[in-house]
DNA sequence: ATGGTAGACTTTCTA
């Protein structure tokens, strides 16, 4: 089975770009990002004619995400538990970064955490050096503590689960071309890079990382300065593996091409094939 | 020193 994440940048700007994508690269699960939609104006009949079942927890103009499935999804939650204020389901998440589904293949099942992690930035310290109480670098890593949390309540479940995504994070200095560029950015600052290793050391599998560790191999390009036509980009999208989803994985691959072709996401898909 | 790109959507925010 084939599942990709591809963060979108807007599905109104990339509805031709993706259907094209969907008919070269037939995954049998897409989870997109930053749909930058509400649940109604997204164009569903469109997919569900090339055959895909179509969830999506979108929002007003900004974040948004969705999942896309020749299989059945099922159990779908939408919202990423323990948001402040929010009630039990996460109903009251108010940023719409997190869904959730089961898709069953030939042999098992198989839990899908679609998520798009805040960016971050900019980065507010107190005098003492602590993130800003409220401030985006502050969310961004309550939105970690949170994600672990519900990483902790599957890893527990032992069963095959995948976290996948626009993380929002550069988990080493080789994952950018100019790490030094990136010091100080909320994607590659200290704290972050605690919050994301903290999140692996559950035992998450990094599926690219064991796939295709080869050297400037990224997912995101600025759209300024030319930066694909250098390669000056991060590796920021990733999929995370719980044991046993890792013990089916067979590729990991990233669809850069994509960031070549006309009306390009700043983003590209990465896809796993696994043994279900 | 400035502006450099793109998307959503009004006028400015987000990335």
């Amino acid at each position: 089975m084939k599942i990709a994440s591809f963060n979108i940048n807007g599905i109104k700007a990339r509805v031709e770009a993706l259907q094209e994508w969907l008919k070269e690269a037939e995954p049998d699960v897409a989870i997109l990002q930053e749909i930058k939609s509400v649940d109604d104006n997204f164009p569903r009949g469109l997919f569900e004619d090339m055959g895909y079942n179509v969830e999506t927890h979108g929002q007003k103009s900004f974040n948004g995400v969705a999942l896309l499935s020749k299989r059945p999804l099922e159990d779908v939650t939408r919202g990423l538990p323990g948001a402040e204020g929010a009630g039990r389901d996460g109903a009251d998440d108010i940023e719409a970064r997190y869904i959730e589904a089961t898709v069953v293949g030939d042999t098992q099942a198989i839990r899908i955490c679609g998520l798009y992690l805040p960016n971050g930035n900019p980065v507010e310290l107190t005098p003492e050096g602590a993130p800003v109480p409220g401030s985006k670098y502050d969310f961004k890593l309550k939105w970690f503590d949170r994600l672990e949390a519900r990483a902790l309540e599957l890893m527990r479940e032992e069963q095959p689960f995948l976290m996948a995504g626009d993380f929002n994070l550069i988990p080493q200095p080789e994952d950018a071309k100019r790490p030094e560029a990136w010091k100080d950015d909320a994607l590659f600052r200290l704290e972050s890079r605690a919050a994301f290793r903290r999140l692996m050391n559950l035992g998450f599998t990094d599926a690219l990382r064991v796939k295709n560790n080869a050297p400037n191999t990224y997912t995101f390009w600025d759209y300024q300065g030319g930066a694909f036509d250098k390669n000056d980009g991060i590796r920021i999208d990733h999929f995370l593996l719980s044991p046993q989803a890792a013990d089916l994985l067979r590729d990991c691959q990233i669809d850069a091409y994509t960031r070549a072709k006309a009306k390009p996401s700043d983003h590209v898909p990465i896809w796993v094939d696994l043994n279900l």
